[in-house]
DNA sequence: CTGAATCCCTTTTGATACTG
DNA sequence: CAGTATCAAAAGGGATTCAG
């Protein structure tokens, strides 16, 4: 692409406030998850697929979600309550890219642990 | 790809701590400007090239990376010091796509803090 | 120039309890 | 079921100082 112009981010770019609220663990697992996902789902089946995330994170990354229209949330006034999460069509693109993402990391974990034994191994020598 | 089976993130797979590692702003930029860049870099130009980033944060992001494989780091034993960051074959398979999150929110910048804008706008009401 | 080390404050997170 | 509220613990971030 450039031969030798590297990007610059600068800080005042609205962009920057987006890859913020992207560049969290679990919102990049709730976008994958309903990437992967044909249904809506509800808010415990998500903490399901997501493990180890508590209530309060996931509240917190679907809300963030939601203000930014990535996800949409539906809410049906049932007795128990009925709370439906769905992608929107603009959380489809960049739920492919954290997809993407996380399903790299699973294909190259291995090589990753075991340039991270390397690299804290000799702290023992 | 799937009719109705969401993936499932496990809390014991090791994957995730290669997510752990990738969620993380500072991380994101220097994959993305370092896949953007033809050659090495040097501490400075990163640092130029991510406005806002405190040296502490950059210095951190840029050790995570280099212990996991994704970056390399030379140090040439001149005066004053000399030290080139590098992308390795491992880290430019990420880093096309962080620079794609990167490009994704730039190019979507508009639309998603238009909705912000939405979300929040009803609590003044 | 490229850091490491420290202090200090803010933010995030986890655990727990409670509510419609 | 799907949250909110709260408190304590942990992590993150900025500013500064020092060093090879």
């Amino acid at each position: 692409m450039d031969t030798d112009l590297p990007q610059t981010y600068a800080s005042g770019c609205p962009s920057r406030t987006v890859v913020d609220v992207l560049a969290n663990k679990w919102v990049l697992y709730v976008l994958s998850v309903l990437n992967s996902s044909a249904r809506p789902l509800r808010f415990t089946e998500l903490r399901r697929h997501i493990e180890g995330v508590t209530q309060k994170s996931l509240t917190q990354a679907l809300r963030n979600l939601e203000r930014d229209g990535l996800i949409s949330r539906t809410v049906y006034p049932t007795i128990p309550p009925r709370v439906e999460y769905a992608r929107t069509d603009l959380g489809a693109d960049i739920g492919r890219l954290t997809a993407e993402i996380a399903d790299w990391s699973r294909s190259n974990a291995r090589r990753i642990l075991a340039a991270r034994a390397t690299y804290d191994a000799p702290e023992s020598a």
